[in-house]
RNA sequence: GCAGCAGGUCGUUCCGUCGCUUCUGCCAUGUUGUAGGAGAGGAAAGUCCGGACAGCGAAGGGCUUCGCACUUCCGAAACGGGAGUUGUCCGUGAGGGCAAGUACCGGUAACAGAAAACAACCGCCUAAGCAGAUCUACGGGUAUGCCGGCAAGGGUGAAAAGGUAGGGUAAGAGCCUACCGGUACCGUUGGUAACAGCGGUAGCCGUACCGGCUGCGGGCUGCAAGGCCAAGUAAACCUGCGUUUGAGGGUGGUCCCGCCCGAGUAGGAGGGUAGGCCGCAUCAGAUAAAUGACGGAAAACUGUUUCCUUGCGGAACAGUUACAGAAUCCGGCUUACAGACCUGCUGCUUUU
RNA sequence: GGUAGCGUGGCCGAGUGGCUAGGCAGAGGUCUGCAAAACCUCGUACAGCGGUUCGAAUCCGCUCGCUACCU
């Protein structure tokens, strides 16, 4: 796995880890102005162990897809950089991570912003794992 | 110089670091390599028109229904574009917006007003016809009434049956005449044409909208169309109709002509699935949806400040750099948009 | 991605070209010793901008917002 990297294999596609996420019994950090939802799996046979992730952005707080789509690249961005504080806690406990991150303000924030906002929460599923 | 009108073009650039999607080659398959290439728009938007394409019985006829409607050219077509005609509204102007087939038939025109369309409430008139007090020279016949006539005047209204003047009359009226305005027709000139100009003829003379009528066009549904693969469930239950005496279905709002399938079918309640590929790209081609993030320069514009300068300008600081993200593909329309440039033109001001 | 529909006071909701009904809620008043009920009175309502028309919530365009359906 790349250091900074963020392929099709570390983005969440299918419907089924969806519904993980949002129907099983999960667990939620609110940084705002993101909320991150975040979830344990097992590993299937022939898998290693990696993280998952895809954003949120609803069209109903944001209207323009311009927007959305920046503030999803700024997301992506912020998790990319500093994916390494949870690298090493899915190694060391051999499993598949999913996080979802929903954006919940309704202004487009600044990368610092979010860029702090993620740091946070990575610290806190790190440290609580 | 300032303000503006019309048409057209463009709509940030460069460097560094780290990334994303995809194609090709290589090493030999790293589910994470390496080298090189490609990677959003004028509106990609709204989904308002039209087409390609796909499926649906041949998509045939009648009715119904929908859309369009000055002329001409372009265009595969369009509720599209160019040029032009007439009317009307806006603007000092350059210009801009809107409208346009037809009038045989029908409907509507609130409130106000006499009346909103074969007009007659007030009003004006009493010539002709009938009756006829007073009067009478006994022949009549006045006032008046009836029967009627008229459309000039009436504070309305968005709109009131051409306007002015004269004649005419009982009173009046295009009833008649002159001039003016409009309409229709004829001739002629120009124009492909809409139409315009000129000449003549006819007293022919209010308006708006809608329906109707006429002509032309349209089958419907849309890439979630449609096709294939994989996985999974429930060939079960209830009700109606039916198995060659034919239920039901096979495209449209309906009917008809004809054709085909046919032993099940329609509805209810319930259960399962909702993954992948093609469609889907002539060097964008994603699919929880790539085309970016951060930093630094440059450029342009705006504002402020102070200084220099006759002035054009220069400097410093701050801010701004829009609208917006492909999803089958094209042609248009519409809407959003910081700013820059080009061409032609208009108004005002100044100088010569 | 495609196809339909809707928008009328704080809320619900009628209105097919002529002053925008009605109910609930709210405010003020009458009544009462005080309340409730009843009665009376009150308010920047047609999503926005244009067009057609004498006149538009209504007809026609565009914009905004909301909802449903198609897999």
């Amino acid at each position: 796995m790349k250091k900074y990297g963020l392929s099709k294999s570390e983005r969440i596609k299918t419907r089924r880890e969806v519904k993980l996420l949002f129907e099983g019994k999960i667990n939620s950090i609110d940084s705002f102005p993101l909320k991150v939802l975040y979830r344990w799996e097992e590993l299937a046979e022939g898998e290693k162990p990696v993280a998952k992730i895809m954003v949120s952005v609803p069209h109903k707080r944001i209207k323009r897809a311009v927007k959305r789509n920046l503030i999803k690249r700024r997301t992506r961005e912020a998790y990319r950089i500093n994916k390494e504080i949870i690298t090493g806690k899915i190694n060391e406990r051999n499993q598949k991570l999913l996080i979802v991150f929903v954006y919940v303000s309704s202004s487009v924030k600044d990368f610092d912003t979010i860029k702090k906002a993620v740091i946070t929460a990575l610290n806190k599923i790190a440290n609580l794992a």
